[in-house]
DNA sequence: AAATTCACG
DNA sequence: GACGTACGTGAATTTC
């Protein structure tokens, strides 16, 4: 039927519905996979209250549900901060988008969307069309923005409180009729949306003036009449930025829609298709009610799948990984093509494929993009032929490649759009490679992370290894792409062919571990460790990274010549010791010197049949001989040289004079990161010696750096998790914990308190938290292994709890053979069933990890909060050693950083856990990184 | 590539 | 009664 005279076209606003339907139920999730499903189910319902309440005079005769799609508007061309403090959709909505499109559909309703349109804007132009055509039309919507389309033959329905709002009911809310609306929306503007509007101008002024003048334009045209100062110097301030905003509300009932109103009539119900969704939503509630009323017989829904299934138990399986399928994209045609498919899917896995390893210098060298598990591509921007090489290195870029800067410029909506996930492999590397292209890729999941959250303890999280275990696929080695050792060929140099297939794979592979892996991380309860401490932590990590910290290169030049000096003395000294000229770095032969040669009383070790010769050994012996001596003086200056004053200025970047490590965040079980590349957590600290290497590390021009430590913190952690009340009173009161565990174990007052007893200690309380054992006490103390035992027994006799907390963790690894932290982080312990020498390695791992972990969780919570607690301050946060964040700082404003970034420190365990005691946090700051720590 | 050593928390 | 032995990392060097 045609639309035309006496037809009813209802037009529901899709957008709207869905978040009414996420936010008013609990979360909701499918019960064979975990996928969040509450906002469909929500829809789906509400839908069906709509067709059912259908029934009497008033039933349409067209309907449609609108959506809005793609989140650049022409809007946000009038004004680019339009809609910019909207906040992210929540990550257990966004799946659920595609999903309430196929449900509509299911309904047999028609669904429309355009992209780079708002659902408001669709509904304006269809709402004038029917009014021309002669019939009537309802909005089911509560949007306030909709109700300047009310009027002769509009009007909106709420379909929740079921209230019909006509011209009276817009008069009521806005003061004004609806042909006003817009004009008063103009004045008072919309926090929601970031409309301006006029400043301290609300709806009932704007009103009050509209009612007075007539129009906008009218007012702002006799504004001087106004006569209120104030509110007059305002309107002919701000009048472009009004008109501005009466252009961002105003919408648009013009557009060119590529359907009609025919096209939207009431259809019947298809049963089969709508119940073939509801079941695989797995809506038991739904299906059986809809059935009803369809008049059929509801199908069965399969009770559960087992662990480990596959997500989609109604879909097919995923078709096998096939690198020849893949699309190699050579044009803007094809590119625009797989960017539209992502858009229309809410995802897409991507990777990048670089000349090297190091984000901060290798070059791009083309992307990978993957919408379906097997539809992936590869769009080559920068091949060049292999080995023909000019004079500089470099050759032409080979036929058949989009220009780098025309790709990057279609690539760079998507890759940032907010209503796009980016899915990729340890997404960190692509984000800081991307970001010196000027792209800031946003929202993102990384599977490397949820394999952490899942599995830290169990298995590596490299793509390769993952692949394997959960796809049962091989990839393609990089070996087979570049080589390997010396014939090690650069990615620009391989095949566009032979690359589509290597590249497209990994991005394919990627979204097929995203598929399993998200509803898992609901399933085993590390959603909240994934979302809240992994995930959070990359684009932090990546402005640190790429921030970098100043390293001064003629500090470290001197320090290595001087060192060098030392060396060749030292070398002489020990080589005339010897007897004879050898090498000092060889543990070898230093042995067969020390142990055959000169004789002294020694032991084998080890498989390998060699002399250990470790600073230990070397210690016990240096008493008796010099030579030992010697060697330890040697040892560490050759360490200090080679690993810190020559190769840390390899690692000066010569764009921007700053060394860049990269973190790990899925390197260590227990939660740390681990920096490499290089490590800048190992630089020394402990020897005087070795300290002055942080002078090193400076502060820009006109700058300071600032340390914050963490005083204690794993000590505080277990005095919590253990309820030990002697430490747990310490700590409140500020004592001095090492000597508080000296007076309770050795009875001696704290007025009498020696270093030495002190020191020892010290030593135990460290032990405790890694497990001790009399063994390794005795070592560490140099004292006889009955007398470490003795101190062992009395401390667990004075805190008995510490004991308690020790056996209840290792009885809680024999049962679920992990362990967890306070904030939920899990740490697999697969081998704490182990018998022999490796059981008790398990055994002390799985008593520290707690600690060590919960300790982490919290300085990843201060890091996460960091950047917007610090945002107004001329302050950038440089690097993190476990229990310390370095930052550089405008000189001024060091102790307002201070300031702010201890409190986000102390606090940062909070509102998730209360610690029964305090965390402290120390700070320093100086011209380098001697002086600040 | 493995083993050894040593820098850090 | 013997086994080994403090927790977590990364990097340079030598040796196989």
């Amino acid at each position: 039927m045609a639309f035309g005279k006496g037809c009813h076209l209802h037009l529901i606003d899709g957008s709207a519905y869905i978040f009414r339907a996420f936010h008013a139920l609990p979360p909701l999730t499918r019960k064979s996979d975990g996928l969040p499903i509450g906002a469909v189910s929500g829809f789906c319902n509400m839908l069906q209250r709509y067709i059912d309440g259908n029934n009497g005079s008033d039933a349409p005769t067209h309907v449609a549900v609108i959506f809005d799609k793609g989140s650049h508007t022409f809007r946000n061309d009038l004004y680019d901060l339009y809609k910019a403090n909207r906040e992210a959709m929540p990550e257990d909505l966004r799946p659920q988008i595609p999903l309430t499109r196929e449900a509509t559909r299911a309904f047999n309703i028609a669904c429309e969307e355009i992209e780079g349109f708002e659902a408001d804007d669709i509904m304006a132009t269809l709402a004038r069309q029917a009014r021309e055509a002669g019939g009537r039309v309802t909005i089911l919507s509560s949007d306030k923005d909709l109700m300047q389309l009310v009027g002769d033959g509009v009007d909106m329905l709420d379909p929740m409180k079921n209230k019909r709002i006509d011209r009276e009911g817009v008069i009521e809310k806005f003061g004004v009729p609806p042909e006003r609306v817009v004009d008063v929306q103009a004045l008072a503007g919309d926090s929601v949306d970031n409309v301006p509007g006029a400043p301290g101008i609300g709806i009932k002024t704007a009103a009050l003036l509209i009612n007075e003048f007539g129009s906008l334009e009218d007012l702002l045209d006799r504004a001087e009449e106004v006569p209120q100062p104030k509110r007059r110097q305002t309107l002919i301030e701000m009048r472009e930025q009004i008109e501005l905003s009466k252009k961002l509300v105003q919408l648009d009932d013009r557009m060119a829609l590529p359907f009609s109103l025919d096209d939207l009539e009431v259809r019947p119900p298809e049963p089969e298709k709508l119940m073939a969704f509801l079941t695989q939503m797995e809506f038991r509630t739904l299906t059986r009610r809809i059935a009803e009323s369809l008049g059929i017989e509801a199908p069965a829904i399969p009770d559960t799948t087992p662990e480990g299934a596959n997500p989609d138990t109604d879909a097919p399986p995923p078709p096998p990984v096939a690198p020849e399928a893949y699309e190699c994209v050579r044009d803007m045609v094809a590119l625009e093509r797989w960017i539209a498919q992502a858009r229309d899917r809410g995802w897409v896995a991507f990777d990048t494929e670089t000349t090297g390893l190091n984000e901060m210098t290798c070059d791009l060298v083309g992307v990978s993009l993957c919408v379906e598990a097997g539809t992936a591509c590869y769009v080559p921007l920068a091949h060049r032929a292999p080995g023909a090489d000019d004079l500089f290195g470099s050759s032409e870029l080979l036929e058949g490649q989009i220009p780098m800067d025309r790709a990057l410029a279609a690539l760079k909506p998507l890759l940032e759009d907010p209503a796009v996930l980016k899915i990729g492999q340890n997404m960190k590397y692509d984000a800081k490679v991307m970001a010196r292209y000027g792209i800031r890729i946003a929202p993102i999941d990384d599977t490397m992370l949820m394999s952490y959250a899942m599995n830290a303890g169990l298995h590596g999280h490299g793509m390769d290894a993952l692949s394997e275990r959960y796809l049962s696929h091989t990839t393609i080695p990089i070996k087979d792409m570049i080589g390997s050792g010396k014939a090690q060929i650069t990615f620009d140099r391989v095949g566009i062919e032979e690359a589509t297939k290597y590249a497209a794979e990994d991005a394919d592979v990627t979204l097929r571990l995203w598929q399993s892996f998200k509803p898992q991380l609901h399933r085993v309860q590390v959603t909240r460790v994934y979302e809240g401490l992994e995930r959070p932590l990359v684009p932090v990590l990546t402005e640190m990274e790429m921030a970098g910290i100043k390293v001064d290169r003629n500090v470290l030049s001197r320090m290595s010549g001087a060192f060098a000096q030392k060396m060749a003395q030292l070398e002489e000294e020990i080589h005339q010791l010897a007897g004879e000229a050898f090498n000092v770095g060889s543990p070898k032969q230093l042995g067969e010197i020390l142990f055959d040669k000169m004789g002294i009383e020694g032991g084998k070790k080890g498989k390998t049949g060699a002399y250990a010769t470790g600073a230990d050994i070397l210690e016990d012996l240096a008493t008796e001989h010099e030579l030992p001596r010697r060697v330890l003086d040697w040892r560490q200056i050759s360490k200090l040289k080679s690993t810190y004053t020559d190769a840390l200025q390899d690692h000066i970047n010569p764009d921007t004079g700053r060394v860049h490590t990269s973190y790990l965040i899925a390197g260590a079980n227990t939660g740390r990161l681990a920096s490499n590349d290089p490590n800048l957590q190992n630089i020394p600290v402990r020897s005087e010696e070795g300290r002055r290497i942080r002078e090193a590390f400076v502060a820009d021009e006109g700058k300071v750096l600032v340390s914050l430590d963490y005083s204690q913190i794993e000590l505080r952690i277990l005095a919590h998790m253990a309820d030990i009340p002697a430490l747990k009173e310490a700590f409140r009161e500020g004592q001095d914990i090492h000597a508080m565990t000296a007076s309770e174990m050795f009875n001696v007052p704290l007025d009498q308190m020696t270093p030495d007893i002190r020191r020892q200690a010290k030593a135990i309380n460290f032990g405790v938290i890694y497990g001790i054992s009399g063994f390794g006490l005795a070592r560490n103390l140099r004292i006889p292994r009955a007398e470490a035992q003795g101190f062992i027994d009395r401390y667990f006799e004075r805190f008995p709890g510490i004991r308690q907390y020790m056996d209840d963790t290792v009885a809680f690894a024999k049962e679920h053979k992990r362990v967890e932290t306070m904030f939920g982080r899990r740490i697999h312990t697969p081998e704490i069933g182990a018998k022999g020498p490796r059981a008790g390695f398990a055994q002390r791992a799985a008593i520290n990890a707690p600690i060590q972990g919960t300790a982490a969780d919290i300085i990843r919570r201060a890091m996460i909060r960091m950047p917007a607690a610090i945002a107004g301050l001329p302050a950038r946060m440089l690097l993190q050693v476990h229990d310390e964040l370095l930052f550089e700082v405008d000189k001024a404003a060091a102790e307002d950083l201070i300031g702010i970034a201890r409190d986000v420190m102390e606090g940062a365990a909070e509102p998730v856990v209360k610690l029964d005691v305090p965390l402290i946090v120390d700070a320093g700051q100086g011209a380098n990184w001697a002086e600040a720590h």
